[in-house]
DNA sequence: AGTAACTTGCTGATCAGCAAGCAAGCTGCA
DNA sequence: TGCAGCTTGCTTGCTGATCAGCAAGTTACT
């Protein structure tokens, strides 16, 4: 109180109102778009202060990018924890992994489009946290499926379609959708989605491969 | 020397020229990070000439969006046109629409990537062009399904469905797919892709309320 | 000779990174 | 206890580079 001047110092404050203001504007506008100006301002602090942390440009956005898969992992790896501590069927613990990871998503746009940012610019995901996510995943979905190895990559496949049809709404809720008559823009809307989505997994997984391998010729098993 | 012949003035060559390189470069670099300049050195002009024929940046931009749209529309348009001619049964048809659009995206690299820029940018796309095509897209599929009408929007599910299935893996090729043990990078694997895609669209149809509730069993339903 | 098809020079704006500066607190020593 | 001197947190001035758009110039074709 006596001492209130003007700024108090906290150098963890600020490093994390940094990340924060720079994921959301590295998120919205892209990596080029963004100016350290912009992230210094959001932030609540000079334009000289993000280089102060962080070094670089980069190396903040490298940054943001670590702690926004450290998330996901986690909760990967909870997710998966408690479909095996469940006793439910396999069709509903996967209905409700597909339901939970569209919600998952929905409520993190700034990671969506970070990674369809990298994505477009060409780079490849770090391999190491975006890896363990995704193995972990692929994991839970083949236990599930009783595909431990799947050397014909079934599991890899439909966990891949299930993001597909999770991811792809996100980004085109404004583009591609309402192009072709679906709206996206109200929670009601989407929620009608996330029950086709499921239910298109469901009635695909019956007639597949993966669980009674009869549908499709078993062709090249050798 | 009297035709040196170093230039052959052609406004109709420099124009397509100039539209083709600033497609490629928006849809690989992004409108931001791609320069006039440029623009001008990968059609062959100069710096200024890409400015002399469309005015400004934002308006080659939009004739590059406008251009790709109408072959998309033209591609949608004719496709319709093959399916209603055919006597396959619908399931056939609509494996092999699937195909097809797979196909398409995989042949058009620029034009995803510029949708994909456009829904990371938030603005909608230009009605005219997406809606029509996208209608007629929708129209084609309801008539297969038999839901001509369709205020359920089953039909409208299914062909954002199918979309976001051909479309996420010519994205994230390189992220997320290898992340969950999918290669994508080389055209075996590709297709090997689409046939899950195609396949899992059917099994989805077939355990739909989009063929079974509705109309009347088709007669092709084992 | 006139006009369309280009090119080149210029201007103001923006940005990342560096370096210098300033201020807030801490540490050690009297 | 007090204060000097140092470290850390943070800001501001500067620099070289890039870019879009415009204006003025130049070349080719009719």
């Amino acid at each position: 109180m006596a001492t209130t001047s003007e700024r108090v110092r906290d150098p963890e404050r600020s490093r994390t109102a940094i990340l924060d203001a720079a994921e959301r504007l590295f998120a919205v506008q892209g990596y080029d778009a963004t100016s350290l100006n912009q992230v210094g301002a959001a932030a609540g602090v000079s334009r000289g202060t993000p280089g102060y942390f962080f070094g670089s440009k980069l190396e903040l956005y490298q940054t943001v990018l670590d702690r926004s898969f450290a998330e996901v992992r986690e909760a990967v790896r909870k997710g998966r924890a408690r479909a095996l501590a469940s006793n439910e069927d396999s069709e509903t613990i996967l209905a409700g992994a597909v339901s939970d990871y569209f919600d998952f998503l929905a409520a993190r746009p700034n990671f969506v489009r970070l990674i369809e940012r990298e994505a477009l610019s060409g780079s490849r995901l770090p391999e190491g946290a975006s890896l363990s996510a995704g193995q972990e995943a692929l994991a839970a979905i083949s236990a599930e499926l009783g595909l431990d190895d799947a050397p014909s990559g079934e599991a890899a496949q439909l966990l891949l379609s299930i993001i597909s049809l999770c991811w792809f709404p996100l980004i085109h809720a404004r583009t591609v959708a309402p192009a072709v008559g679906v709206e996206l823009e109200n929670g009601s809307l989407m929620e009608q989605r996330k029950r086709h989505v499921v239910a298109l997994v469901l009635h695909g997984l019956r007639g597949s491969s993966a669980l009674t391998t009869t549908s499709t010729e078993p062709s090249s098993h050798d």
